[in-house]
DNA sequence: CGCGACGTTGATTTGCCTCAACGATTGTGG
DNA sequence: CCACAATCGTTGAGGCAAATCAACGTCGCG
């Protein structure tokens, strides 16, 4: 498959690439041939829990959520994913064994996927890959031990301020109980948090 | 440096990669002349809030934790690294920024550092660096959703409950209000926990 | 239209924290 | 080697942060 300009959401992923080790034209024909194009509409899952998870996936527009469904049917977030996120389950998709967990858009997404197979080869071939997904998994454990550390010194007031300033414009994106669930709080309590945040700002 | 028999702690690292993509002769002269040996006495610090880090730190023995500590004081636990473990602030270690945690040994610890330049140098001249530091951080990744997921789904008990499966043997090596930080709630609590769980196995 | 998701409010309960006190242990300097 | 301080683990009383449960109005959607 010919790169053209047409090719709009590859040309997002060729971008993307750009903020760390920008691509060579031989590398990009590679992304093009191993990675899909898929549309997934709201409420879509491109992974279920008990499923193996197949699929690297780079958001080129919309949002999705991965989630984990505990004993009581309670959803918990564990990340949202917006346009030039990546997102996938680590654990099943290198191990090749059934996901805990489920990942699902919220918006209509327009998203590009990779299999396992095919970003081994990847890997394998050009070092390139292997420094790039390095970097990008980086970035992905330093906000997640930033949110430990919400987690285990914060109030649930402290942490949605924190929340605030890395996802300003996600409140206006999707239902405040999406957000209350990835703080791990209840939806009630973060309804009387906004409700104090308007007095005491 | 020649490898030799009597380099005990570099043959560890070595061992160590084993795990992943084992390293070749030339890449283990490679760790022996850029990996320096440590030994850090109990209490010592590699890392202090404000300064840089400028080291990833492979541990061959002992155990060390990273913590933040916030504005009353008290301190946060992060991470522990035992032996066969990597511990480093990411965040500082590649933006050169100061950070914002400290690194200190909990026990006498022997442990083998890189410097920011070196393991770029690694990274840029040999595939195999970039790929076995991707898998590292892959994992470090894993273990830190699974946290985060404890963290925003589960009570104080059943954290500790799993903390207990996931290192069995820390609670013989280290205090416990280590181990209550790490969990983010107060010694008093976990002690309280402690009592219950002899109770009700 | 009517149903189901959403946001809010209030009353009540509970998980966890704070503070204070106490032995037991550790370790450290004289 | 001892004495004294510091750290640790535990217990209990009281308080607060956040959950639970129930109710209600709104809105978007089939």
């Amino acid at each position: 498959m010919a790169l053209n300009s047409e090719n709009t959401l590859l040309t997002a992923l060729i971008n993307h690439f750009k903020n760390y080790f920008p691509l060579t034209g031989k590398e990009k024909e590679e992304l093009s041939s191993h990675f899909r194009e898929r549309k997934i509409k709201r409420r879509g899952f491109i992974l279920q829990q008990g499923d193996v998870c197949k699929h690297f996936s780079f958001v080129v527009s919309g949002c999705l959520k991965m989630y984990a469904v505990d004993q009581t049917g309670k959803e918990h977030n564990l990340q949202f994913a917006m346009e030039n996120d990546w997102i996938t389950d680590l654990a099943s998709f290198y191990s090749e064994k059934p996901s805990m967990v489920y990942i699902e858009a919220i918006e209509p997404s327009s998203i590009l996927q990779i299999e396992h197979a095919d970003l081994l080869y990847l890997y394998t071939n050009y070092h390139k890959f292997d420094r790039n997904f390095r970097i990008i998994v980086e970035q992905r454990c330093i906000e997640l031990q930033n949110r430990v550390l919400q987690n285990i010194s914060a109030s649930a007031e402290e942490r949605y301020r924190y929340f605030l300033q890395q996802y300003p414009t996600l409140p206006n994106r999707l239902p405040h109980t999406q957000i209350a669930s990835y703080l791990g709080i209840t939806p009630e309590f973060l309804s009387k948090i906004r409700k104090d945040l308007i007095n005491k700002p």
